[in-house]
DNA sequence: CATGAATGAGGCTTCATTCAT
DNA sequence: CATGAATGAAGCCTCATTCAT
């Protein structure tokens, strides 16, 4: 693992900075579709996957996806980032709605459905907690800040623990993920475990 | 990938049948080595780790190893046929023990903490509530009785709540094994986590 | 980098056919440039060096390379042809000078001393001996005719023997040069290696 | 250039040492093949020739080469190695022969008759020169002293003047090599620039 | 039985060349 | 005309598997 194997500072077109030229109208179009293949696939079949399997799903050339991403390593790392930015996203979407408790449930809920079938998407829950390459810092960052402030506000409004910290509220969600992943086809176990853990998160009465 | 390409049903020492040869002493000791060096080898770098490495730290030519499995996967179903006996066995080995409530926490803990250093202890927890593969059937099914007794006898000493059954008991175990896996570094985030876990299935007051 | 990496003679205009068009200024001058930088390069780091990086030196995009040289070889081709075209330039111009002796010996240092860091243009003077292609003949023949004058200058006034013929000036010529390329770091072993040619170009006493 | 691409201290049949296992009967041969081929190829078509060619030349899978050379670095320093153990061995079978003059030009002669078509053979005589890497140091050495031996005893008969040294007599070795290797077709060409060299390392009368 | 050399399919990556913008 | 994205053949290397020693 070298280091350095990131990207660039985020997608072009999402970094702030500029300084990167905006990329061609197609190269942006086919850079999107062969990350949206690499996450499908990489979800479907584990990191293990080959990158000529991700350019057939994209329907490009290998030599496309060598040109955006130049590295396996670089493209998985763009995956990553991808999700954590999604993640993210969902997050912060709902740092404004109205009875925090509820928010709070269902944004755990809706991670652990999604987790289901996007496989490595509970390991970049991990990263959310431990930031561990320089690449994912920063959109892990965001998890981290936006996944605390809806448990902040739900614990504000009584609906959550006062004792639960982020920390272990990303490794619970990390692991009731992945854990529903397995028992994928029984989505009466999926809930049950569910709710033990929302009982384990709720005040005591 | 074949689904049965087990071994046989465990060891040839060990199954029922009978019509396999019992393996001389050099050969039996080779086989207990390379099941080993697998084990370590595999929890310490994931499934990809080569044959090649696992012939090396069994101190054995790779030849030896392909004899007593002739695959690679095979070599992995015998692994995790192996975590899941020593898993059964354990829990076996409780079900008598005074204090059923603290047993089955107790448990839960061992194997959670397990699952942090043997990595893909967890996957084996999964094959556990699923039995995916005819190879691991035979000891899931044990796991799942054992396990299934020391929750019946919680449940009855009043410790752990009614409604858990043993899927979801085992799914949270493999979650929280996974959970505590990333969070390696960070004993106070794993116990916190297991805490909230351990919390939900209690019963309400 | 080359002092004269002008485009003169050597341009489209000299394929027998003159229906090329002239070549607009800007195009003209892209030729130059890319055609400077291909020399450069090359000189650095062998003929493998890509086609992208020549581009990237000559601060011009890759299409603009192929226009201009529609084939790796070609742009190879022309490099040796500009490569030709200065070594004869370079002897044309010593040719009516006085002491023809000392001229021609400092002509065949100089050669080595170039060849020195321009690697390969010991290759080229093998082409003048040998000519190869029909894109390097001409060159090649003017090449051969400049140093055949010195040559002749240098015999007719007893600085070199008599039965050295051109051929055989111009093997050494390139091997002198490509020793030396070897010995680069060794000033003295250079320098010692060419007095014992030069004694043996000398007439015996 | 990893600094470390050696084939390890020297082929394994040829190190006095002996730590290394013996190597089957088999492989020894097979590397021996592998070995050849590779010569043979890289001189016919230079470094850039593919590792699959050799193989094929050598009449062996692709994963031989590999088992043997790790790197195709690692081939070219073997083959590189291999030639220089072989003109210092050559060097050094004359090391006592009558009429040290004749031995001399003739070894020199010898070397650049070979040299015309074992194209990077000239190579190699830099290296013997420089000694560049680890790997080649040792045989580089061996090459030298080898030379230095012949050439002082030569000039001790007043076949060869005083004041030539080593270094420059490789370097001449490895340019008229070259110069011969372009001047392939043409013995005469070749005889007369090794006599113009020759005459130039005779004292002067 | 144990050994390790041989094998070759498959993976990652580079690069000359083409073509839409 | 200039540009740079797209392409895919080809190269290096790994590794599961087979088989002679």
């Amino acid at each position: 693992m070298t280091p350095d194997a990131s990207d660039g500072p985020g997608a072009p077109s999402e970094a702030g900075a500029g300084a990167e030229r905006p990329l061609r109208a197609d190269a942006r179009r086919n850079r999107a579709r062969v990350l949206a293949a690499a996450d499908a696939v990489f979800a479907a079949k584990g990191t293990g996957a080959s990158t000529e399997e991700v350019a057939r799903e994209a329907g490009v050339g290998i030599g496309t996806v060598f040109r955006h991403f130049p590295t396996k390593e670089a493209l998985l790392t763009a995956v990553l980032v991808d999700r954590l930015r999604r993640l993210a996203e969902d997050a912060e979407a709902q740092a404004g709605a109205a009875d925090p408790g509820a928010v709070f449930f269902a944004f755990f809920a809706r991670v652990v459905e999604q987790g289901r079938t996007k496989n490595a998407f509970t390991d970049v829950l991990h990263e959310a907690g431990v930031d561990v390459t320089a690449a994912t810092a920063e959109y892990g960052k965001r998890v981290r800040a936006a996944v605390a402030e809806l448990l902040a506000r739900a614990q504000r409004a009584g609906a959550v623990r006062e004792d639960v910290g982020v920390a272990e509220l990303l490794a619970l969600m990390a692991g009731v993920s992945r854990a529903a992943e397995r028992a994928a086809s029984d989505g009466e176990v999926r809930a049950k475990a569910l709710a033990i853990v929302f009982d384990g998160l709720r005040p005591r009465p």
